[in-house]
DNA sequence: CGGAATCCCGCTGGATACTG
DNA sequence: CAGTATCCAGCGGGATTCCG
């Protein structure tokens, strides 16, 4: 039988699962989201993100250079450059990382306020005697 | 046309930030997309998955539930029957999730190449002679 | 069947120090 | 400035067991 609309659900948690071994790191995602603006240097990324080790800055780069997502240029100057910059790949990638960050803009208030709630009627007990 | 000023590089940061605590989670996620269907069953969402252990299940869903994402209704029959739903909420969220679900089916090929060949030239390049 | 509690291992990822 | 190497704490998350 086709299945025309819904190709799949086991299918799709294939998908995602390989999807959020890239997006799953939060430093990944923050950092193509700081590089879609302009390319930048190692320093200005670490700055501009500011929270990040050195470590991580140089794990998850050298991660996306692999996966194509970037490009690292170096300029052989005296006090060596190294510029990273999103790759189109990078880019595509930025589209639907925004559409999450802009649900998360929309939404994250109305959670905030799930939570409460939630935390609320869990904490004073469900009060069987009203 | 963007923002002229672009003030949300770091701004956007803190915002994906919280964003990743919640689809950070490969399990969230991977429940979101299965629940999008239709609603199921806590043994049917775990056979479903599959790959998940019951605590994860457990922890997760109740996770979403606080966030208002999932409804959770018990059926008090003989054998308890606890049924999961998407709300609006969680509907909403599936969106974006959608997307980054189609960007990897379209790009996970490519980024697999891509891997390959930085390995290859990584593995052969210091010494070919050994 | 749905869920809670316990145990425990492995990886993530931060801090630090050293190199080119 | 850019990058590597080491150490190590925290917790994510799996397996198992018990309860309603």
């Amino acid at each position: 039988m086709d299945m025309p609309t819904s190709p799949g659900v086991s299918d799709n948690c294939r998908r995602m699962s390989s999807v959020l071994s890239l997006v799953g790191d939060k430093w990944t995602v923050m950092i193509v989201m700081v590089l879609v603006e302009r390319p930048r240097r190692f320093n200005d990324i670490k700055r501009t993100i500011g929270g990040i080790s050195q470590q991580m800055l140089t794990r998850t780069l050298k991660a996306l250079d692999r996966d194509g997502m970037v490009s690292r240029t170096v300029h052989p100057t005296v006090p060596p450059q190294v510029e990273y910059a999103l790759t189109g790949l990078g880019h595509s990638l930025a589209e639907p990382l925004r559409a999450l960050g802009a649900w998360a803009g929309a939404h994250l208030e109305e959670i905030d306020g799930n939570r409460l709630r939630y935390d609320l009627v869990r904490r004073v007990a469900p009060d069987a005697g009203r």
